[in-house]
DNA sequence: TATTAGAATGACACCGTTGTCAGTGCACGA
DNA sequence: TCGTGCACTGACAACGGTGTCATTCTAATA
């Protein structure tokens, strides 16, 4: 009675092998692409495959040959997720070329390792790509470095020599929005900082700094504010700004979300954009079009950032590299309309 | 040289069987929570395995019992995300309790039913949750019911008696926002609609139709306008309304990305909001409380949606249920600020 | 022509579970 | 006391591939 009795038997390797005249282990040579096949019986496996409509059975595949051919993504739960989605864009279109499958993994805001160990051990996925600030807890990688499980942390906080990285140029990327600010004339430059267990918070507030430290500008400790890189804490960041008795010209946001509250917040404040104050964020999310007026803001090549760690991962995984490297992109600066030369 | 060479031999069924003193089949039979086993023997196992730290190998277990305890979840690539990752959880949280695992598969904006029917050949999922527009082309529902995959749809735009289906009550919540501007004084109310694949766009449309007419208001067509659920095409509908002779005093966006997009017309044109208009979207993603005023929105328990969706899909897959049945849930009506009554 | 290395192919065990079916033991009724 | 039925357990054969190793074929070399 159940629905999903299959109407006919599948199409197994024997059935091709059969129908190719050969052994099922030519056959199987063929599907994975292995060497010392003659190319007049690969032709003729590969019309059968064709022809019976052949697909391996991925669980037999994987008992056999003890592993997956599937990698994991783990993703902390309250995030950005246009991120998230971006990411998963550059792991999947990696992963589809060379037949691997994709496991999303969110986890709790503080994932016991344990979890993250429970997953793989259930899933039994071949490696997994680690997210900010996942791939920062030591007990996670050291549990995956004691398991053998590869793995490559995207926008680390901390880079190890021991594995391997891949993430965005925040240090750059940030020093060349505030030099953009500094180009308008702003001074006082206020800046919210993100999420202190993402690698990227240090990395975006230094290289605002050495900006300023380049133009000979003193860092005001009160203008360096607390977020969270979500949209409540950049209001209520920006909030706590206007509060002061020397306002800040600018604020730089290091996410959209939080520019995104700023800018919110400044209306709430009756603060005309972006005449009364420029307003940056960094990501360029969908967000940063939404917003009026539309954030300048630092864009970073987030799939292509998934894709090369995927990329890693998968090399990794086939023991094709055993060095272990830290790859960085460049970021490229986005001016849109909320900022705006200093007013005289 | 590979990294990825286990460090010891994984544990087994074998292991936890003569550690427990009982035939592998037992273990079997306690992992899968089957039933006559004694209890002193099923509290034997349980500690031998907690002993070992074993965890059934799901190659196996797939190969052996001819299914893979996965599903999969298809959707739309251009998508507003906020909305996927709702969605997303809910079903994950689900797939959880139930020890199932749920892969991703986003497909082209057009995908062919073989794309789908690829995917499901090649990963073996015992059946999928389909998110609009993917569940209403034929090809492809018929294409799953040939190969007897068990299906379940999201917001269907047509309710067909041989499948399942689980959505919001659409045409409700669009009449409860009508309601409400009307209630507020407006009487042009211009209706943005949305992709006209799916079925939301039709009921949103028709719940805000039936509002006018028990208001016996006529409706206009030029206040009618196409739309496609994204950013983009709400600002230029938006555009096109603040052409017309006679301006609405009030504009409905069947999606809150679609309203952002009105906000940000609304911005360019010199209107103020909510005075000069009211703005109203659909569906309470984030970007409704990122806007300028904040939204008024009709929410949707999207997870909530999800989560029924992948439990009749389980019951199905293990065949505890036949009859198909359509759910609905009901919408509610979020007021913000960028409605306001209508000014003098 | 005989020899031989290496390419091409196949036989077969095995991966770690579940399904099937055949026991085994125990309580209960005759 | 002796079946009898049912709860419980285990032996063993799949499931559909890959790894290993032996074997056959081919072409180049002596």
């Amino acid at each position: 009675m159940s629905a999903s009795a299959p109407a006919t038997r599948r199409v197994t390797i024997r059935d091709v092998a059969r129908h190719a005249g050969v052994s099922i282990k030519t056959v199987s040579r063929v599907v994975n692409r292995e060497a010392n096949v003659r190319a007049e019986t690969r032709a003729r496996v590969e019309s059968a495959i064709r022809d019976l409509d052949f697909e391996p059975n991925p669980a037999a595949r994987g008992l056999a040959a003890r592993r997956t051919f599937s990698i994991g993504l783990l993703y902390e739960i309250p995030h950005e997720f246009s991120y998230i989605q971006q990411l998963l864009e550059g792991v999947f279109a990696v992963c589809e070329t060379h037949g691997y499958t994709l496991l999303l993994r969110p986890v709790g805001e503080s994932p016991a390792a344990d979890d993250i160990v429970r997953f793989i051990a259930q899933t039994r996925v071949d490696g997994v790509v680690l997210t900010a600030p996942i791939g920062d807890r030591p007990e996670v990688t050291d549990a995956l470095r004691t398991r053998n499980t590869p793995f490559v942390q995207i926008s680390p906080r901390i880079t190890d020599a021991r594995w391997t990285s891949v993430g965005p140029d925040d240090f750059a990327g940030s020093r060349s929005l505030t030099e953009h600010l500094l180009g308008l004339g702003h001074r006082r430059i206020a800046f919210i900082k993100g999420d202190p267990r993402h690698g990227a918070t240090e990395q975006r507030l230094s290289g605002h700094a050495e900006s300023l430290r380049e133009h000979a500008i003193d860092v005001d400790p009160a203008l360096i504010v607390r977020g969270r890189f979500d949209f409540e804490s950049g209001k209520s960041a920006a909030q706590r700004l206007f509060a002061l008795q020397d306002r800040p010209t600018a604020i730089i946001a290091s996410n959209d979300d939080m520019a995104a509250g700023v800018i919110v917040a400044a209306r709430e404040a009756g603060i005309v954009l972006p005449g009364g104050l420029s307003v940056a964020g960094f990501d360029d999310s969908p967000t940063a079009l939404h917003t009026w007026p539309p954030l300048t803001t630092v864009r970073q090549p987030t799939a292509d950032i998934a894709s090369l760690a995927a990329v890693l991962l998968l090399e990794w995984i086939r023991g094709e590299r055993s060095n272990h490297t830290r790859k960085t992109f460049d970021c490229r600066l986005i001016v849109r309309q909320s900022t705006a030369p200093l007013a005289g």
